[in-house]
DNA sequence: GCGAGGCTGACACCGCGCTGACACAACGTA
DNA sequence: TACGTTGTGTCAGCGCGGTGTCAGCCTCGC
């Protein structure tokens, strides 16, 4: 975990080193809003501790410009007043989270490591098997990278498929799947599903087992 | 956007809903430990605001069996005490942010809608997406930078189309998250919001996949 | 070579989603 | 209180995309 202490006053931002550091960060610092800026810009980190009362650029300029760049790491934010209408402020600049001064350095560390648990629980919903991947977000699917139009029947089908990508699946089981209890399709409904599915995607995705059923081709060619 | 508000006190109860709800919240709340466990498993919230002191259950207790549970939704706790042990322990349960009492509703407010932004990885109080843009403080929308005046619901629905902007939304979780549990409207009450506020945005903002739900057409055209 | 299971193109149908018109409630205003 | 205004749910109708059905062909396995 890489830390910024942006603090000007030596003391504290020793203070504040020290802490983090206990904590597991590896830590830098800065002591101005412009050095500040160019940091947290051009450099990655997994957290910013920020003080407002800078040096040269306002603490609550540089984050906004940081926003305004795009640029999402968590900062946690640290301040001498500590109005309610300043905490709105900070939060509304793109504040992760906010803490008065004086703090006590136990709650400062408690609160980083939370933000980052946070930052880093967010992950994407996609998943792939051989050439195929499927985007649960987008609700798109890929082969080798090039997106396919698929509707919502055959996302389904793929979906189930790529679920249990290592083994061949019956024909009932997909049915009752895609389906559930309703059994007024025929058969075949399912043969006319892959098919459409087999132009869209090109061969070698979607294999048959004569008399088993379906099965996704993917790492493992089963003969 | 849903919340729920657990509060015993029904005067601050109140106050909480009417803050929330002029914030753009459908808000549910509830005054017991058990009651609040049972609904934050079962329901699907954006926020929840959590009062420590509650009857029958702790909330503190609550908190941390959700989080067991595997539930992350941002949660936002209020609590009389405010010694730094008591804060450093909530976040340790698995708060996301802490409010002491007493407070003032437009830093909850403003806290609120940071949690919010934030648990979809996102910063500051104006949002954009494409060539949309929210402004949540002023909740106004503009595209390209050109002002569109659109309602209060409206307005919500795009608010939750750009927190989850990079995913397709389920017509169903759109009418959970607008209305909360008032089912009593048809699925119509939606296309018509959503052809009104097509309507007024013009085309390329609002996409629909048939059979899946909306998303907002941000950057990437899906294939 | 035969038969059954699987594949495919054509077609028809159904329902999803869009739209404009209307109804009605909430609200502000004269 | 009566009246416009605004916001929003409801309704009916419609176009079209998605999907089931059918008939015929193909192919695998014996």
């Amino acid at each position: 975990m890489r830390a910024l202490a942006v603090e000007d006053d030596a003391r504290i931002a020793t203070d504040l080193t020290s802490a983090l550091q206990a904590a597991g960060f590896v830590v830098q610092t800065c002591a101005d809003g412009e050095a500040a800026w160019f940091l947290g810009d051009t450099e990655d980190f997994d957290l910013i501790v920020l003080d407002l009362g800078l040096p040269r650029l306002d603490g609550l300029t540089v984050l906004k410009r940081w926003r305004a760049a795009g640029r999402d790491m968590p900062v946690l934010v640290l301040t001498a007043r500590g109005t309610w209408s300043e905490r709105v402020e900070g939060i509304d600049a793109g504040a992760d989270d906010y803490l008065p001064k004086p703090f006590r350095m136990e709650e400062l560390v408690a609160r980083a490591r939370a933000l980052v648990r946070r930052s880093a629980g967010r992950g994407g919903a996609v998943q792939s098997a051989g050439e195929l991947t499927l985007d649960a977000n987008r609700m798109t699917v890929a082969r080798r990278g090039v997106p396919v139009a698929v509707t919502a029947l055959e996302y389904r089908l793929l979906g189930y498929l790529m679920l249990h990508h290592a083994r061949v699946v019956a024909p009932g089981e997909l049915l009752e799947h895609l389906y559930g209890d309703d059994f007024s399709r025929e058969a075949n409904a399912l043969e006319a599903l892959v098919a459409r599915l087999r132009r869209k995607l090109g061969p070698g995705i979607i294999g048959t087992r004569r008399g088993f059923g379906y099965f996704l081709q993917g790492a493992e060619a089963q003969g």
